[in-house]
RNA sequence: GGAGGGGUACUCAAGCGGCCAACGAGGGCAGACUGUAAAUCUGCUGGCUUAUGCCUACGUAGGUUCGAAUCCUACCCCCUCCA
């Protein structure tokens, strides 16, 4: 283990808060390994770059030898966190829990060391604990406080429901910092109030407080809105390199030093030089590439950064086609389809009226020609590249 | 349990008997410009086998009317105050 001072520097780079301020110096002279919990929602498997602020935050707290655990909220799963339209969700079978964590582990190994981490769920703890024992939890707070959590003030002052069940999450994940004695507990901003909760019952339950790390929620690639699934404004962590490539690319430059910063393994001196460099003249794209390929070769390897790269350049640099169009063969009606159903058919658009407009507006294009013809009328026995906007193509062979 | 307010398209939010496929804003998509940038400008933003046409839509189900998102009735849901 590195000494104290070196670790502190590392742990609270890019941290948003740590709760109490300097409790981690304090935590880490004791020279033991930390406990360090951070917990996750079993429905959504599916990470994306989001997610991996805090993995990677967990993955240093690895390398300095502490003991990381990686907490499957699947009971709590059943409350859904509280912000603001969940309804409860019907609990997740064995096998789902298990084939969620399964996938998970999957996909955080490629930041985590896996021999070092340690996959728990709450459901061990929690689904022995009966009715009375949940009202005794339930005790260790209450509603004044529970109140002062920002979604359930705004909700209840807004006119808004909260349901009675809502409440339970926080104590319940709170309840999870007990049972696993952590020692800190990771998670984004938007955590803050249930980590705290977490502090306050372990000292409830005659345990330390855990400190508190939290990170900052990583903004989606249009820049103003956190990244999530729902939003759209994602990267995921499964996607294929080109894709993957290409959505870093998409981000504004301002956005993509925030990218460093939190998705970055380079050094920030590293970093600080790279913007030097563009202030002195240097194109941002460059540097984009530069950190477009880091992330691929994180989540793929290093030659199919590569390729990504190329195929970008090829593509929207020189105007080549993508590599990898899907293909499909379209059934005709009598020999010929109309374009606007062919184009429904091939999925390039979600309904004829839409593929009506977007030949208004000029998106749509064979084989590089605009079709400017909505009533246009395909021949069966024709092959050609079909394109919507600049980013959908189908190769549609019609029989 | 009582009194009052409200449920409109992806979201917010106008409309309050015909001019409503429904103002406006946001979001999204497309075009121009570009570094697939961002910002900006312009257009589109229910569906339909081919459309100055048809069909479905304003919580749900009925009703009144030549005609309803707009009026009436019942029901469902949400909120506020009182208990």
């Amino acid at each position: 283990m590195k000494n104290i001072e070196y670790q502190l520097q590392e742990l609270l780079r890019g941290a948003e808060e740590v709760l109490p301020e300097g409790g981690l110096a304090a935590k880490l002279k004791t020279g033991r390994p930390l406990v360090v919990k951070a917990g996750f929602d079993p429905t959504a498997p599916d990470l994306h770059l989001g997610h991996t602020v805090l993995i990677n935050k967990m993955r240093q707290f690895q390398e300095f030898g502490h003991e990381v655990v990686f907490l499957i909220g699947d009971f709590t799963g059943m409350i859904g966190d509280p912000s603001g339209k969940n309804a409860t969700r019907p609990p997740l079978s064995t096998q789902e829990i298990k084939s969620n964590a399964e996938t998970y582990a999957a996909q955080i190994f490629k930041i985590l060391d896996e021999k070092k981490t340690r996959i728990e769920f709450n459901s061990t703890w929690m689904g022995k604990m009966d009715a009375a024992g949940l009202i005794r939890l339930a005790s260790h707070h209450t509603v004044a406080r529970m109140l002062e959590r920002d979604d359930f003030s705004k909700r209840y002052a807004g006119g808004q429901a909260i349901s009675i069940h809502e409440f339970l999450y926080p104590i319940v994940q709170g309840y999870d910092s007990v049972a696993l004695k952590a020692d800190v507990e990771l998670g984004g901003t938007d955590q803050k109030f249930n980590l705290l909760v977490g502090r306050q019952l372990q000292q409830d339950f005659g345990q330390e407080p855990q400190i508190v790390l939290t990170m900052p929620l990583l903004e989606g690639l249009d820049g103003l809105q956190k990244m999530s699934k729902s939003l759209g404004n994602y990267v995921g962590i499964t996607d294929v390199p080109s894709e993957m490539f290409g959505k870093i690319m998409s981000i504004s430059d301002e956005l993509m030093w925030r990218y460093f910063e939190l998705l970055s393994f380079r050094p920030l001196q590293e970093i600080e030089n790279l913007r030097n460099d563009i202030a002195e003249g240097a194109n941002p794209r460059d540097a984009k590439f530069e950190l477009a390929g880091e992330i691929v070769t994180r989540f793929h390897d290093a030659a199919l950064a590569t390729g990504a790269r190329n195929e970008f350049v090829a593509r929207f640099q020189q105007g080549a086609m993508p590599e990898d169009i899907p293909e499909l063969v379209v059934q005709s009606t009598g020999g010929t389809l109309g374009i606007t159903h062919l184009l429904k058919v091939a999925e390039l658009v979600s309904s004829t009226s839409e593929a009506v407009r977007m030949i208004e507006q000029g998106a749509v294009r064979i084989d590089g020609d605009r079709v400017d013809d909505r009533s246009l009328m395909i021949a069966a026995g024709s092959r050609g590249i079909y394109q919507v906007g600049k980013r959908k193509f189908r190769r549609v062979k019609l029989v």
